[in-house]
DNA sequence: ACACTCACG
DNA sequence: ACGTACGTGAGTGTA
């Protein structure tokens, strides 16, 4: 038996390397006893990350405890893969550090079923990001194995990715390659395989008593590993793509992106994502461009050439001026350009053999709980244009189905801020009622306008978002004295949310820069941006109903329609037949009443396409 | 690596 | 003392 030895925080740990059939039941016998222990620490390696594309491979699956790690080679097969299946059907407890990729990959790879394994696991990530959500880059410790390691483990814990990525260079290898092609054998490789698996089982006690310590709830956590175990589901169920749509429209926006990028180029711009070659050109033929960027460079961004285009924020001609046909042929290029590689081209890349993608869905992306989606980022496909979204489909027999929650942040906050007049409103309306006309008419008064709407919408993002008068002048195009009466009649109609932002902001001083959300999440607020503690209050709190709002769903039966979260949107794809009762399901698993503050949502029915929600039905 | 830009809620 | 728009993911250009 090839057996590595390591030191991790002043212990000599084994890794051990089975080569040979007889030597599998060593690791049989230690697997067999591992539920007197406590739970077994589970990690894979793989060819890659594209878990769903053709001839992905499963190479290796580790287990350890605190002192030992077993990297079993899955490649090989025969008897490697029965050891692995046996462990991995009869241990009781895994931990797993960011499990919902582990659980997709045996899923698909080992034929371990995600309902079978995630109900098994406890995810040292998800406990990780309750105890601080911050990346490295933000101020925090991170949520990667490496840096948590590092910090709660041994602070000479190795980078197993970096030095790996080391490693492959050696080999000739890039690191894209070298996860696929490394030689199952390498010391290295097998040596990283196995402290992954004994840092992870090292970590866990450290993260419960942190996690005991600060009072964070079990519920909370168990909370979490509910979601990502639903939003890892959605994510192997994918999005059915309509592939010729697709083709046919990344070959028009690639022409588009082409004329429009031959007219810029008459005028001197080589390249339209260049903001100098721009800017130098439009200086050139007379432009006066008075924006600047953070960094004091020109701004040349989409309002600024809108406006030299002579057209409004949706493209429409103002007729207010010759239109500049410089800046309307790199708008037109660079949107085309983007919309091809951004969304057409990935989800071309991405598709699966069976025509669905299947993006990346991190249930605890930002601070403040918000999920993320990437390769691709369904959650930010274009809404004004139905084109892009056009591409993704239902599935066969279904149609589209998106439920949203009403104004669901100014709802959070009427109820966490405690705000008397805007929770009479709220609890007078129903789900049509428009806070926004409601705010406008306590103000001014029924004779209030469209325009006075429109004003106080502004100032209720800007009380959400954290904003000043300034910003919301400069969002909004309205005067400043516009803006300041409008603050201040908000401020006067609602004084609960001044009152609560203060109060938040001094208990967060007084708990070491942190605030804790109604559920119990912790997010740590940046010393210099206090006031922003009102939008993580309320992002947090949305974000939270959007997650139970999930695990109705799933409770109602639902879970095999969902598709996709997006922030305060459920979207699914349901049989055509029953679109309407699945429609009412999915309203009902959104409906809450938080502190007295009716949560609603909407559902929509549309057609085969997701675009068909945003225009015309396909 | 960083700046800038742009897509979403 | 004052005022700060919030949170993401992704592509391209530049140094």
């Amino acid at each position: 038996m090839l057996t590595y030895r390591h030191s991790v925080a002043g212990d000599t740990v084994r890794v051990h390397v089975p080569a040979t059939p007889e030597e599998l039941d060593a690791f049989l016998d230690w697997a067999r006893q591992a539920d007197g222990r406590g739970p077994i620490a589970l990690d894979s390696e793989t060819s890659g990350l594209d878990v769903f594309s053709d001839g992905y491979r499963l190479r290796t699956v580790q287990f350890g405890d605190a002192h030992d790690a077993w990297v079993i080679h899955w490649e090989r097969g025969g008897d490697f893969r029965s050891a692995a299946l046996e462990a991995l059907t009869k241990v009781r407890r895994f931990l797993i550090h960011n499990a919902a990729f582990d659980w997709l990959v045996l899923d698909r790879h080992a034929g371990i079923p995600l309902e079978d394994l995630a109900p098994r696991t406890r995810d040292t990530r998800v406990m990780a990001a309750l105890l601080d959500p911050r990346q490295p880059q933000e101020g925090g410790i991170g949520v990667g194995l490496k840096p948590l390691s590092a910090y709660y483990v041994d602070r000479s814990a190795p980078d197993t990715q970096g030095d790996l990525t080391a490693v492959f260079r050696g080999l000739g290898l890039t690191k894209a390659s070298g996860f696929a092609r490394i030689p199952l054998d390498h010391p290295v490789y097998n040596l990283y395989a196995g402290l992954d698996v004994i840092l992870t089982a090292r970590l866990e006690p450290c993260l419960a008593a942190e996690l005991a310590r600060l009072g964070v709830r079990e519920r909370l956590v168990d909370y979490e590993h509910q979601i990502s175990r639903i939003c890892a589901h959605m994510q192997r169920r994918g999005l059915l793509l309509d592939e010729e749509f697709t083709r046919e429209l990344d070959a028009d926006l690639s022409d588009d992106a082409e004329t429009y990028a031959e007219i810029a180029a008459r005028y001197g711009v080589e390249s339209v994502n260049s903001t100098r070659q721009i800017a130098e050109a439009l200086t050139g033929m007379g432009e006066r461009l008075t924006e600047q960027t953070a960094s004091g460079a020109v701004k040349v961004d989409k309002a600024v050439l809108l406006a030299l285009a002579d057209m409004d924020l949706s493209w429409k001609r103002l007729g207010t001026r010759t239109p500049n046909p410089l800046a309307e042929a790199v708008l037109r290029s660079k949107r085309a350009g983007k919309w091809r590689t951004t969304y057409a081209q990935t989800f071309l890349e991405t598709v699966d053999s069976s025509g669905r993608v299947h993006p990346f869905i991190n249930s605890m992306a930002a601070r403040t709980g918000r999920m993320g989606v990437t390769r691709p980022a369904l959650q930010t496909l274009p809404s004004s244009d139905q084109m892009i979204r056009r591409c993704l489909l239902a599935d066969e027999g279904h149609v589209m189905v998106s439920t949203d929650f009403a104004a669901v942040e100014m709802r959070v906050l009427a109820a966490l801020a405690d705000v008397r007049r805007m929770k009479e409103g709220f609890q007078s309306g129903g789900g049509e009622f428009d806070i926004h006309m409601y705010t406008a008419q306590l103000i001014r008064g029924e004779g209030a306008t469209e325009k006075d709407r429109k004003l106080f919408k502004g100032a209720g993002f800007g009380k959400v978002y954290g904003g000043g008068v300034s910003a919301l002048a400069r969002q909004t195009g309205a005067a400043e004295e516009e803006i300041r009466r409008a603050v201040n009649a908000y401020d006067a109609a609602f004084p609960e949310i001044r009152r609560a932002s203060a109060r938040w902001q001094r208990e967060a001083r007084a708990t070491g820069m942190v605030t804790v959300s109604a559920t119990g999440r912790r997010m740590p607020l940046d010393r210099d941006r206090a006031y922003a503690v009102v939008n993580y209050q309320c992002q947090s709190a949305a974000r939270d109903l959007l997650g139970q709002a999930l695990i109705n769903a799933e409770a109602a039966g639902l879970l095999d329609a969902m598709r996709l979260p997006i922030h305060d949107e459920i979207l699914a794809s349901v049989p055509a037949s029953e679109a309407a009762d699945y429609a009412r399901e999915f309203e009902k698993a959104m409906t809450f009443n938080l502190f007295g503050v009716p949560i609603v949502s909407k559902a929509d029915v549309g057609g085969r396409s997701w675009g068909s929600l945003y225009g015309a039905d396909f």
